[in-house]
DNA sequence: TAGATTACTTGCATATTGCAAGTTAATATG
DNA sequence: CATATTAACTTGCAATATGCAAGTAATCTA
């Protein structure tokens, strides 16, 4: 039993999420993956939401410790460590898609104005949408850069 | 410019949706509203991940200060504030959804086994059922007992 | 082999959480 | 009408989490 299943609240499937990645960091890692293609600790250090180095740390080590992430060596560099999503952290593509939607719709200065296809894509179909960036993503691929006008 | 607003990140849609909602316990209180059918401070209190008093008055607070939620005085008991889910906050239902599909599939303890029929329709389509428990919240009705087997 | 670079860890001040108890206003009871 | 309950908080305080700066170990690079 998991450090989290050991303190988990209750079964409820909303909480469930909460207690996976139901804080203001750990979706942050999976968006600069999956929208950037970001791969690296220090890529993520990088995000403008200004990551301190002791929380990026804990984040990752608990996403890993839920199932979401993976970790594993760089073949080209010793130094790095490369994160990657698990099929369990790809199967929340939809859930983040369906944040973007929302925050597309109410936040007046959203950068999601400068991708509306993506948008647009996601309003129609999300669930077949997903399924398509998710291999991209497991190729490795940033998605955002495809849909900037 | 609200305290959040002020205190924004950044404009990321991703962001911009943890920033509103992005805690353990803020989509707990939508979902006793719109799984539960509640409606007041006090039966929120009940619920079985065990809300702190001050915790439940400032997450309250906040999701109105969001435009998720709005207060109003119970006509019949003048002790009571009903909360309701606004059309923002009614715009959360797929993104609740989503959650509760990969719950549902990652949870081998979950809840959501009580409910088979409303996973189903979940994953089969989001956005319609989404439109028709909308409707139902409006009126005041919660959804999981209809579909509890 | 000296200097970067990468991925952390550590220390510490501040902020947030969680538990218990107290407060205020409205309603129910005798 | 006086008293007890109830509902919705607020307050105090200890414990935990966060944020910033600095430090460390392993690996590459010149």
């Amino acid at each position: 039993m998991t450090k989290k299943e050991k303190g988990m609240r209750s079964h409820c499937p909303v909480n469930y999420g909460l207690e996976m990645f139901g804080d203001r960091w750990a979706l942050l890692i999976l968006r600069d993956i999956i929208f950037r293609g970001k791969r690296t600790y220090g890529e993520f250090l990088k995000s403008e939401e200004g990551f301190s180095t002791n929380i990026l740390a804990s984040r990752l080590e608990n996403l890993i410790n839920a199932g979401i992430l993976q970790r594993s060596k760089d073949k080209d560099d010793g130094r790095k460590d490369i994160y990657s999503v698990t099929e369990k952290g790809l199967d929340l593509i939809p859930v983040i898609f369906e944040i973007v939607l929302w925050s597309a719709k109410y936040d007046a200065e959203s950068q999601a104005k400068r991708i509306p296809r993506l948008v647009e894509l996601i309003d129609k179909d999300n669930r077949s949408l997903s399924k398509s960036v998710r291999e991209k993503v497991k190729r490795g691929e940033a998605i955002v850069k495809d849909y900037l006008d």
